[in-house]
DNA sequence: ATTTAGTACCTTGCAAGACATAGTACTAAA
DNA sequence: TTTAGTACTATGTCTTGCAAGGTACTAAAT
């Protein structure tokens, strides 16, 4: 019935797209890499919501990727920010900001 | 191509939730009275969006409503936490401060 | 008395997106 | 030549935000 677990889930929504951003921003990696570094900071996600989100963003111009082989496994996708990315990615930190300085005045306020 | 006005809305998808409940546990308050207290906080949100929302919190249990006469129009409908919601905005509060922790290490991380 | 404006609540249909599930493919070790 | 590990992809479902349109009540203006 109520059910925390999924208003959480709701919560990640939409950040996440800033945070694979950053990530980006710090360095070329692929999917995998990707959700293991999300994983370090506790927002688990799953393939099925990062592969389509990475097509999403870099069909919009905001990623590019090369591929490059791996000695364990199959070839890796490296993402990388494209510079439309980098202005957008500084646009996503200000709202960020400004969300949760609107949310935190809504949930203060008594 | 690259909109950022979509990605501001997808942010603040999840945190509704916590906002509305938040702004009831400082009073009772019907849907538009809400409206106006989000919209202070630079948290828009429009009626077709808060109505099933808060017909869904009611479904489960978070919420309560009574009508009540106004002297400017039609009857107000006055939605109030139930005790469940209580304790459950006490876990959102919670969520929501380890998100903004998570979503804070990610992109400052350099 | 009827119209108009303001307030308030509700419903329908669409689109976006997260995720579960299942599948393909490459490498290396058993 | 299996098996395990790694990596990328595709499909279908479900939730949910929102635009658009609608109903209904009150009070002031015509």
């Amino acid at each position: 019935m109520v059910n925390s677990e999924n208003t959480k889930a709701q919560m990640r929504k939409g950040v996440l797209e800033l945070c694979i951003l950053s990530i980006l921003s710090q360095g070329d990696a692929y999917p995998t890499e990707i959700i293991e570094k999300l994983k370090e900071t506790k927002l688990v996600v799953v393939e099925g919501t990062l592969y389509p989100l990475l097509t999403r963003l870099k069909n919009t111009g905001l990623l590019n990727y090369r591929w490059e082989e791996s000695n364990s496994g199959p070839p890796r996708k490296y993402y990388m920010l494209t510079e439309i990315g980098e202005t957008y990615l500084k646009e996503l930190h200000l709202s960020w900001y400004e969300l949760v300085d609107a949310v935190n005045k809504t949930i203060t306020k008594k």
